[in-house]
Order: C-alpha cells, then structure tokens, then sequence
DNA sequence: TAGATTGTTAATCGATTAACAATC
DNA sequence: TAGATTGTTAATCGATTAACAATC
C-alpha cells in the first residue's frame, strides 16, 4: 500500500491548478483534430516551458518519445484524474444575480459538476426554477443538503451572512465551500473552502498594468509598436 | 533611484494575492472598533502564521511593537497600495447572465474600480442599460473603448469568440484583461490577462474533497463528530 | 525595567529550470 | 542508425519558516 494513494497526494499545488488548464487547452486542439501533442506545443501556446509541461503531464500520464502524446488518450486521463468520481453535487445559496448566473453557466459540466438546487433568503423566489433548477427557502437549507447528500456549497450572498450560510451547509454535511462573498470562513477541520473574489482579482491586474508601465519605461518593449508614446 | 520603483516591485507574487484579503479583514475588524491589530490576531483569522503575516505587512507600512498595527492606518496603507490611481476603468463585453451579474456587482467599488459600459452581439441589448450602465452592439468595441480610455476588459462571451473579442480590446488600447472564457488568449507584450475559471475552481475543490477523505482514512479527523461514518 | 510585539537575518523547504539519459 | 521527443536527476531559485535582534 502506500503506492497510488500517495503518488495522488504528491502533486504539488502549482501543478494542480495547471491541470483544467491543460484540459481545456487539448479539448480544443483534439476538435481541431490533432491527434499528437508534444510538449513544446503546449508549452509554446500555454506560455510555460517544455520541461515543466512533460513534468505536470507525467504525473498522470506518459507520452511517446519522438512522436509526443496521444492528445485524446491525454484528455481522458485528465477528465479521470480531475473529476475522479463522487462528491460533485452541490447546492447553491444566493439566487441573486451572480447566483443566477452560476445555475445558468454551462461550463460545469466539462467537469461533471451538477448544481442540485438553489436557496434564497428571498420567500418570493420560492417554487420558482432558474434554468431549470429549483429555488428553496434558505430555512430548509440544512436539511435539504443532507437529504440530497450534496458534499459541495456555493456561497453567493452577501457577506454579512455569508458565515451564517456556511454554517447551515457544514451542518448539512457540505465538505466543501466555494465562496464567492469577500470574508473569510470559519469551518471545523474536514472542511475546504476556496475564496472566489473576483473584484480582489480584478484589483490585482489593474496593479500589475501599473507596473507593466513602470517595466516599459526601464527597457523592454519589444512588439509593441503603436503611434506616439 | 531604484529605490521607490523596485521596492514595489520586489514584492512577491504570493504575498501581492494576499494583500486584497488583508484589506478584507481590516475592513471589517475596523467596523467593529478594533483600533489596534496583532499579526498574531490576522494570522489566527486568516490561517497564516504571524511571521507571514508581518514579513507581508512589511513591505507596505510598519506596526509598532508591543502595540501592533493601527487598523485604520493599515487599511488606509492597503486602499492607498492596492489602487494605486489610475488604470481602473474597464468595459466588459458580453452582457449574458455572467455579464449582468457582473455589471451589478457592487464590490468592485471597494477598489475603485468602475466598468464604464458593456458590449454585447445582441443588437437588441443595445441602447438598454443594466444596473445604469449602457449596453453597446460589439461592433463599436474598439472605438469606444478607446474613446473612453479604459485600459481594463473584462470578457465573458463564450469561447468561441472570446480572442475576437479580446483583438478588439487590445486595438482599442487595453492593457489587462480579465478573462472567464476558459480559454487561453493570445496577447501582444505589454497586455496583461488575468484567467478566471471557476468550473475549474470548483473542480479542483471537489478534488481536494477527495483526498481530504483518504487523509481521513489515515489519521487526523479530530473535531469532527456526526453520527456514524 | 520587563515584557510583548515588530522586524530582520539565516535556514529550510518546495517548485522551477537546466543538464542529461532513455526511448521509440 | 540518427534524431526527436519524453523522462529523470541535479542545480537553482524563490518563498516560507525559524531564530533572534530591535523597540516601544
């Protein structure tokens, strides 16, 4: 024992977070009907290097030398890795608008992620459905998680009741937290929570335009011809 | 010189994603009257260590020992570092679910940051406001954003059109990009993208989920009871 | 002054990169 | 066989942590 349980565990963060990027990026090349991907291509298009690509990939897989890898046997092993069965149901709180547009968003699906149901503190938007999903009163939250056995929460509310919230999905049996309010969560040992904030983000690439600037002026430059300065 | 300039420079990628969630807390601890604040007390709350917690602090403003930090005044030293003037308006360009939710979202103006308009290919959503903000046919993306000198977009169209869309931006003059079309964009030098893929992100939470479980399994599990297993 | 807290310098840890070996 | 590509081992780089000095 020991072997593939620990080898699983053994991929390093950084590495992690690159993989649903390397799986979007070889959806597209297999529909563009390459069949064979080397490293140096996605390295080339995904702005990394070689040796760090074939590094990622060799945790999950292994490719051919002088031919690179199979891109659709890769795409397979990347889906298998990154949804690896169970615990991808979840229930969403906060039918507002960012909340709406989650239930809507397609995009889940490329991993197999399933929203079941949505909760609103709102009593009006009870017994309605978004995009085909029904809306329950937040009173029921707890419950209903448990009945439906969901492991993951997704926090859209505003912050002020966002621990509340948080602790009504532990309660419930979530083991997971996506959360998408600025505050930070407590939750007992067990449970994961990933911060989503998207204007922190959006703050942090306004700065590093700023220092792009500061860059420009000190060297570099190349490729960016455009009129005056 | 090379003082001032590479201060701010040399400040870590790591510690930069962090400094947003600094001000997060700060706010709030502010509002509930804590004139003074520990790297001890941030570390507990944000599950950091207090060496971290003032190493980051450090590169930014100073505390006083035996005192700590004066909250406000790190507050004020966050906003002040954080938005930095300057580069903080953006158009976004596609006004779908995700579009709306993100035209409405009031806390970008926690960071001062303002999208002047959306754009969008749906001929019929123009001329139409959304949370006040005017909605234009994408086909006066380039002009008008650079009349309006916004140095941000934010695209959420889907995939398909999401490079059209961000070669529009750039020739309008942008020079970041948030994008949440999961899909690598090319860029010339000098324009900063900024990826954001919450399926990803909630699939890698739902992975961690797992091996959370096997962590389980061997060891650990403390503070966790609830009923059998 | 004593004690608690910040700030800094050195050691550790982990990820990336470079150099090279293995393989089809 | 020759050559291109993967895979691995060692070196580098950067961030975190630990130990300690500085300060109110």
């Amino acid at each position: 024992m020991q072997d593939e349980q620990s080898t699983l565990r053994a991929i390093p963060r950084p590495t992690l977070e690159r993989l649903p990027k390397y799986l979007n990026y070889l959806r597209a090349r297999s529909e563009r009907g390459c069949a064979q991907t080397s490293s140096a291509a996605i390295a080339r298009d995904m702005h990394l290097t070689s040796v760090q690509v074939r590094k990622d990939l060799a945790y999950i897989t292994s490719g051919k030398p002088r031919v690179g890898y199979d891109t659709d046997q890769l795409v397979e092993r990347l889906e298998h890795f990154l949804r690896c069965d169970s615990a991808r149901d979840a229930v969403l709180v906060g039918a507002g608008r960012l909340g709406k547009a989650l239930l809507s968003y397609e995009g889940f699906g490329n991993y197999h992620l399933r929203i079941l149901a949505a909760f609103d503190s709102d009593e009006a938007l009870s017994e309605t459905t978004v995009h085909g999903k029904p809306v329950f009163p937040v009173s029921r939250l707890t419950s209903l998680t448990a009945r439906l056995s969901a492991l993951i929460g997704i926090i859209a509310v505003p912050s002020q009741s966002a621990q509340e919230v948080c602790d009504a999905l532990v309660q419930g049996g979530v083991r997971g937290i996506l959360n998408f309010a600025p505050v930070y969560l407590h939750v007992p040992e067990g449970v994961v929570v990933r911060n989503e904030d998207i204007a922190a983000d959006l703050a942090l690439l306004a700065n590093s335009i700023q220092e792009e600037t500061s860059d420009m002026a000190s060297g570099e430059g190349a490729e960016y011809k455009e009129g005056s300065l």
